[in-house]
DNA sequence: GGAGTCACG
DNA sequence: GACGTACGTGACTCCG
């Protein structure tokens, strides 16, 4: 220890801010090499930090030092004058890993960082500059930002570390033509643009700087200002004068800014090189890890690209799940700490515990936060009385923060660009903040991370994950709520049960982090997951909230009739049959059917119940002549089951998920759910509404546009076989789709050898059901089966068929052989579909065939369709429309009725080119567009 | 809670 | 040579 700082002792201040983004902007962008992880700021900054440190000692050389960083974009100079810095740019995408990579660095090193809420890192700067100054030491500003310049002063100097050069008055009267103490009053008159500082309109640095000299400061400027010759000068300076002197509060560094350290806290320590040998090592930055290990006298780690084989490292070394060790943030001095802790560290991941699944009626119950494997807490916020009673009290349970308090303290953390939030499920989380006005940026989701690495392996669900990949099994969520009727909703449980539980959550989602993060590049799954799920997820939000207008009197109508018919049916059902059965029953209508009215062929499945499926029950009706009545009742029954399934599936079940506040219906929809990377839409299911038979579509007619709007539909036309003709790259069926050609009749007459002003429909039916059944992974017995052909027959057009097309056979063939090999597939996006089954015998084998060959395709045309939906908002942006449903390959609008063309336009536009730039397509992708007043007549 | 059925792409 | 199959989903209804 050297002491008190003071005389001698000389402090080092590294913008951390300022030099992350001058660092990407100027160095190359150096990569890790094993995964491509971009790290130029960060190598760029550990560099000159290790220089900062081991400065040779003598004049200049730090004996103290500290990295100060931004907290977040707004600070109180956004309460004088609200469009400061407003229109700075997002930072750009590879740039956002690397400021937690950074504070991580810092940490590395064993130096303090600092932020501190409402203040940039500038007044942080210069409140430390003057502490030291009157100290009796001296400072150096590690920075080139002309902001700091008004800074230096006998005591304190600047350091450019881009230019390796120092700055000091010569240089300050060289940018600004002032002396340092001078040059506030010269960026008050000449403003800065970038910045949205206003300044006197015409005046720029030079003008300002002449002025000032003149003058001597801008006080003595603005109060002479009538003794400037030049009119327009003149004037510019008498009709701004307020709008100077706020430029000037906003230019002028705060040096009282309330610093949470003293100085002596930041004096230089050695590194444990441990730790610091472990970042370097992780970073792969080989160069700058042997300087350090020749610096500390330890050996140099050898560091090789790490590749999916390499040994497990330390960090996943476990350290068992302790629920006692997680803490209950009961006040906001806890809060605060925990605050704290998350800016230190940088990233934090967050669970959200609430009343209900159902994100759009959820209340919001407690949060949890966890930095650190282990280190975990929950904050109550809505915890009531009473657990088994029926009645429950409304009453808070004491000792909870309130909502809005804490919602206040936790948005602007929430909100920062450089505090990663990691969550499981974020959709769901971050409709719940967004429905208190907070948006979740920037954001890691594990379960998106997990499907970019596994999907077709397992599922992605936090209790399965936590068994599969930290062999823990959290608490279950029935031992808290229990199940059935009499479930509790989680503001019924008790606070300590709820910390145990929540906390956990938490701890368990920071922990999959930590293990995905490296996975992601190692599996070189990196730009799946950044470009197909993690930005799907605000769009996703965003529509789910929209949700979809729909008309409940259309549907109790519909309803209504429908429940007189299906009653009339089972009347004429059971005159048919000669007794009373449960028609919804397939057990019982086997058993009328094949037992008591003797039809012939009935088979029993493994359960030993009679198969009564559609296609049975079709076959039966074609028997009028050998068994006239079974033909007649099994057309009825076809005929009810019909009805049944729209009345109960869409008629009644629409109408009780209108959502009584919006009046619309808000579907979820699982990004993780589908293993091709097809999205699957629940509660309800908007997926699979009814179009294809007449009566079903009616019900489309109850998916309505408000007043003034209109619905628009647009498609993709044929998507998944133009994925094929370009994958199994068939020059033929390119071709035919660049022509525009009816790619059903072209098949057909490829392969009947039909003329095309010839072509039937049954022979162009045949073409269809085989160029489907290609993409499904076609075998003989399956297109039999659906043609209602001879299996031989069938087997004969498959063979025409790969003889016209051979590329579709060899297609077919290394998709499996690359799964064999593999243990997964691919899409032309990179996404993987594991295969696991595909070695299996049995039958097994055959299905784990026919998905392999279908999963690039279905996948590659679910991957477009995100790309199209992740740049839709911008697309769209200023156009008064919103994105509601995606139905695989339909999306599906609201507009106002005067900007549909426009958004037609639009739409169409980002849709067709969606496969653009990264996947060049040999065939042109189409997408068709419809409009009206309800999706009936919109599709 | 599994099986059967059927709605969609 | 036999085995059983079109690919991917979700919701509803029986029934044990």
């Amino acid at each position: 220890m050297t002491g008190t700082f003071g005389k001698g002792h000389h402090l080092h201040l590294i913008d951390g801010s300022a030099y992350i983004f001058r660092a990407y902007h100027a160095l190359p962008p150096l990569t890790r090499q094993s995964d491509g992880l971009p790290v130029g700021a960060v190598a760029g900054f550990s560099s000159i930090l290790w220089g900062e440190i081991t400065r040779d000692k003598g004049a200049g050389a730090a004996t103290h030092i500290a990295v100060i960083f931004d907290h977040s974009s707004k600070t109180f100079r956004n309460r004088l004058y609200a469009p400061y810095k407003a229109n700075r740019p997002e930072p750009p995408e590879d740039l956002r890993p690397q400021f937690p990579l950074t504070r991580e660095a810092t940490r590395a090193f064993n130096v303090a960082c600092i932020e501190v809420p409402d203040y940039e890192a500038d007044d942080i700067i210069a409140t430390l500059a003057r502490q030291a100054v009157e100290a009796g030491g001296s400072c150096t500003i590690v920075s080139s930002d002309k902001d700091l310049m008004q800074l230096v002063r006998p005591g304190v100097d600047m350091h450019d570390p881009m230019k390796n050069r120092p700055i000091g008055p010569d240089e300050v009267m060289e940018k600004f033509g002032v002396t340092p103490d001078k040059v506030v009053d010269v960026q008050a008159l000449a403003g800065d643009s970038t910045d949205n500082v206003p300044g006197a309109p015409g005046i720029g640095l030079k003008t300002a700087a002449l002025l000032i000299n003149e003058f001597g400061s801008l006080e003595d400027l603005l109060s002479r200002a009538s003794e400037i010759k030049q009119p327009k000068r003149r004037e510019a300076l008498e009709q701004n004068a307020d709008l100077i002197r706020i430029s000037k509060q906003l230019v002028s560094l705060d040096a009282n800014a309330p610093v949470p350290v003293t100085l002596d806290a930041l004096e230089v320590t050695t590194p444990d090189p441990e730790k610091l040998m472990a970042f370097l090592t992780e970073m792969e930055f080989r160069s700058l890890a042997r300087r350090v290990s020749e610096r500390l006298k330890i050996a140099a780690p050898v560091i090789e690209a790490r590749s999916d084989d390499s040994p497990q490292t330390a960090e996943e070394t476990r350290l068992p799940f302790d629920h006692a060790a997680y803490e209950a943030i009961r006040d906001r001095a806890a809060l605060d700490r925990w605050i704290a802790r998350i800016r230190d560290v940088g990233h934090v991941a967050v669970d959200t515990e609430t009343t209900s699944l159902d994100e759009m009626q959820a209340e919001l119950v407690g949060i949890s936060l966890s930095v650190d494997a282990g280190q975990a807490a929950y904050v109550p916020l809505g915890h009531k009385q009473g657990g088994g009673d029926l009645f429950g009290s409304t009453e808070l349970v004491a000792g909870q923060l309130g909502l809005d308090e804490t919602l206040k303290a936790l948005k602007p953390l929430l909100e920062d660009p450089a505090i990663l939030k990691i969550g499981q499920n974020m959709k769901y989380d971050w409709k719940i903040f967004a429905r208190h006005g907070i948006r979740i940026t920037p954001f890691d989701d594990t379960m998106l991370m997990s499907y970019a690495l596994s999907a077709g392996l397992n599922n992605h669900g936090m209790d399965e994950l936590s068994e599969r990949h930290l062999g823990h099994q959290p608490i279950p969520i029935k031992s808290l709520l229990g199940s059935g009727k009499s479930q509790l909703t989680f503001d019924r449980v008790g606070i300590e049960d709820a910390v145990k539980y929540a906390a956990e959550d938490a701890d368990v989602t920071l922990r999959l982090w930590q293990k995905f993060k490296p996975q992601l590049h190692r599996a070189r799954v990196t730009t799946v997951y950044e470009t197909l799920e993690r930005p799907l997820v605000t769009v996703l939000a965003n529509m789910e909230m929209a949700g979809v207008l729909v008309d409940r009197d259309t549907l109790s109508r519909m309803s209504n009739a429908f429940a007189q018919k299906l009653a009339q049916y089972e009347d004429e059902i059971q005159d048919i049959a000669g007794e009373k059965f449960n028609v919804g029953s397939p057990k019982q209508l086997g058993e009328v059917l094949f037992d008591r009215m003797g039809v012939p062929g009935g088979e029993k499945g493994k359960t030993g119940a009679y198969a009564t499926g559609a296609d049975v029950l079709e076959d039966i009706t074609t028997l009028e002549d050998s068994h006239p009545k079974g033909a007649r009742l099994a057309a009825k029954v076809l005929d009810w089951r019909q009805i049944s399934k729209l009345k109960s599936t869409y008629t009644d079940a629409l109408q009780l998920a209108i959502n009584p506040e919006t009046g619309r219906v808000h579907t979820s929809y699982s990004i993780a759910g589908a293993n091709t990377g097809r999205l699957a839409s629940t509660d309800p299911n908007l997926q699979n509404i009814p179009v294809r038979t007449e009566e079903g579509r009616r019900i489309r007619e109850a998916f309505v546009a408000p007043k003034g709007k209109v619905l628009v539909s647009l498609d993709y036309s044929q998507i998944e076989l133009r994925i094929l003709a370009h994958m199994a790259d068939i020059p033929a069926l390119q071709q035919a789709f660049r022509d525009g050609l009816d790619i059903h009749a072209m098949t057909a007459s490829e392969m009947f050898n039909v003329p095309l002003d010839q072509m039937t429909p049954e022979i162009r039916r045949r073409a269809k059901a085989i160029n489907f059944g290609v993409i499904y992974g076609i075998s003989g017995f399956g297109l039999a089966r659906n043609l209602r052909i001879p299996r031989a027959e069938a087997q004969g057009f498959i063979d025409r068929y790969f003889e016209r097309f051979p590329g579709i056979r060899e297609y077919m063939d290394a998709t499996v052989k690359f799964a064999k090999d593999n243990g997964f597939v691919q899409t032309l996006f990179g996404r993987k579909i594991h295969t696991p089954e595909i070695n299996a015998k049995g039958p097994g084998a055959g299905f784990a065939k026919r998905a392999a060959i279908n999963a690039p395709i279905q996948g590659t045309a679910a991957d477009v369709i995100r790309r199209a939906m992740i740049r839709m908002p911008a697309a769209i942006e200023g156009l008064p429309a919103r994105m509601l449903l995606q139905v695989h390959d339909e999306l599906l609008f609201e507009v106002e009725e005067s900007a549909t063309e426009a958004l037609i336009k639009a739409a169409r536009d980002t849709m067709e080119q969606a496969n653009h730039p990264v996947v060049p397509l040999k065939v042109p992708l189409v997408v068709d567009a419809g409009q009206g007043r309800n999706w009936a007549e919109a599709h």
